[in-house]
DNA sequence: GAGACACTCACGTAGCGTAAGCGTCA
DNA sequence: CTGACGCTTACGCTACGTGAGTGTCT
């Protein structure tokens, strides 16, 4: 099954992502299927799967689909060998913004984290505090 | 200064939240202003600013407006104490239900910032390795 | 040809941001 | 009376969900 090329669904299903969401993320030019059937049908390789569990696995860092865009087109860049030393230091640049970026929603993460960690506390702290005082109605 | 009723502006200094935040949150029924004056005003008491502060660190859990409207609506019920004992036990249901989503979203937080420090982490590798690689370029 | 699968519109949603045009308060 | 501040109305945005109606693959 799916040696080389497999439709939509299966990608769906391996990647955890919902068709609607495939498509769009090719509508915005962040992936998109490296072939399509002459009936229209969209194919795509492992190559395609792997950078759409790469977009995945960014989501968590809460970067909008085009700031990923370019996430994703500074890695081709530099993936692609036949790079001017100018256009390579460029792309190098702009993944150290990304990388300060990332490094900075990390740390808010963490943040959000406590917070809620601290809000489920006295949320519970709460209800114990109710349960008590039910306890001996009138 | 505001010893008794501020206005929208000062609530949102002292909430970090933007006007059109605090009125959105009126207008789904979230806080609203305890008072306005004559000409249409609204008047925040300090009360109000607490419940604002409450439902900005409740946004970290993720909820959606309407959950935390109606896990205020339970927390003020149980608040106002002429309550059957009925009633109280209901909200009390309610308020368990939403520590135990709480919990979920802590977790799910949790797994969050660990796929996120792992792009990062990920990210800062790849940038080294390109470093390397642009060292001897020719 | 029948069923599973896919396609393209296209409208709906949450949680606000962002003017525009106008009224209110000290 | 003039800033500074606030009001409503309304459209825009992101990242999809959710049909509807139709075509494609095996």
């Amino acid at each position: 099954v799916s040696l080389q090329r497999m439709q939509i669904g299966e990608v769906a299903e391996r990647t955890g992502l919902s068709l609607r969401t495939i498509r769009y993320y090719e509508e915005v030019g962040l992936v998109r299927p490296s072939a399509r059937t002459p009936g229209g049908f969209r194919l795509y390789t492992e190559p395609d799967v792997a950078r759409l569990n790469l977009v995945k696995r960014m989501k968590p860092l809460d970067f909008s689909l085009e700031e990923m865009r370019d996430l994703l087109a500074s890695l081709d860049a530099l993936e692609a060998v036949d790079e001017t030393g100018q256009d390579r230091d460029a792309q190098l640049q702009r993944l150290a913004m990304f990388r300060a970026v990332a490094d900075e929603r990390c740390r808010a993460l963490r943040e959000q984290l406590e917070t809620a960690e601290e809000f489920a506390t006295s949320l519970r702290r709460e209800i114990s505090r109710q349960r008590r005082l039910a306890g001996r109605p009138r």
